[in-house]
DNA sequence: CTTCTTGTTACTGA
DNA sequence: ATCAGTAACAAGAA
């Protein structure tokens, strides 16, 4: 499930092999992928420039000459696999057994750049979003994402002025709400919130300021961290060529339900809350 | 066979 | 307006 250093993985390393190369061809298999029309999109991108590979939060956008984007949403299991030419005549064959192979069965476009190498989306479940926007509607979409904590300025008052001090909602659901702070997903609001030493169940109202510093600091630590273990795979996640992530090992209550936790040795519980499996320990979480 | 999984949106009802 | 809960989307794992 790509969260936000999953997706900063895929962005970084896909800017750095296809910047300043050019869309030569698409090959869609699955056109509901395409939300701006798919007969459309091969004239749309043919001979645009890719300028640069940008991120709000868990959204992709490739930033093209004529003030075209194209914007790319993973959501559950949508991956971003590149191939050079080498690779590609090697017949999809690659070099390590991990890594996923492409295409198949859940590749539904094939976009193919200049140099003759090929970026393939694939979706297990077919969630996913890809569309073409101008200016405007890219402008319109990030709007949807609010304060990215790693790509902007994200200090502790702006933070508070984000979580209010009204609000009755759980501090889980808040975290999980892209529209509040953009990037976070199930697997590191639980971290968070487990570092964070908060019960996710707590209202955001009822938060001391001592532990609003906490969230605060550790949701920009585990995120840093993450990113530089390029994020974590649990099931379908893998990066641009197709490797997977390294976080897994640092993950404390995530997927641990029923083992020991890491500080106390007490039981980890698992609940069902804002409609998500969530993980915590009783007895260090207050 | 059933249940569970997650990101996001849409909907309902409080 | 705000929020919780749930269904929907689809495929696979257990």
């Amino acid at each position: 499930m790509p969260e936000l250093p999953e997706v900063e993985t895929i962005r970084s390393d896909l800017e750095k092999k296809i910047k300043g190369l050019k869309f030569t061809g698409v090959e869609i298999r699955l056109p509901k992928i395409i939300k701006s029309g798919a007969s459309k999109l091969l004239t749309e991108l043919k001979n645009k420039e890719i300028l640069s590979v940008n991120r709000k939060g868990k959204l992709i956008y490739f930033t093209l000459s004529d003030e075209l984007f194209l914007i790319v949403h993973l959501r559950m299991t949508g991956q971003l696999i590149y191939k050079n030419k080498k690779q590609i005549i090697a017949g999809g064959h690659s070099d390590t057994l991990e890594q996923v192979q492409v295409p198949n069965k859940h590749t539904h476009v094939i976009l193919e750049l200049s140099d003759d190498s090929k970026i393939y989306y694939n979706d297990l479940r077919q969630f996913g979003v890809i569309k073409t926007a101008n200016k405007n509607e890219l402008e319109k979409e990030l709007k949807k994402y609010g304060t990215d904590p790693i790509l902007e300025k994200f200090p502790l008052d702006e933070f508070e002025k984000i979580l209010g001090n009204r609000s009755t909602r759980n501090i889980k659901a808040f975290l999980l709400d892209q529209k509040k702070v953009s990037g976070l997903g199930n697997i590191y609001v639980d971290e968070v919130l487990f570092l964070s030493r908060v019960l996710p169940e707590r209202t955001v109202q009822s938060l001391k300021k001592s532990e609003i510093k906490l969230i605060h600091e550790h949701i920009v630590k585990v995120l840093k961290l993450a990113i530089k273990e390029r994020g974590t795979t649990f099931n379908n996640y893998s990066d641009a060529d197709g490797n997977k992530g390294n976080f897994l090992k640092h993950l404390k209550v995530y997927q641990r339900a029923g083992k020991e936790c890491l500080v106390c040795k007490n039981e980890i519980y698992k609940i069902k809350l804002a409609g998500r499996g969530t993980h915590f320990c009783k007895k260090c979480q207050k």
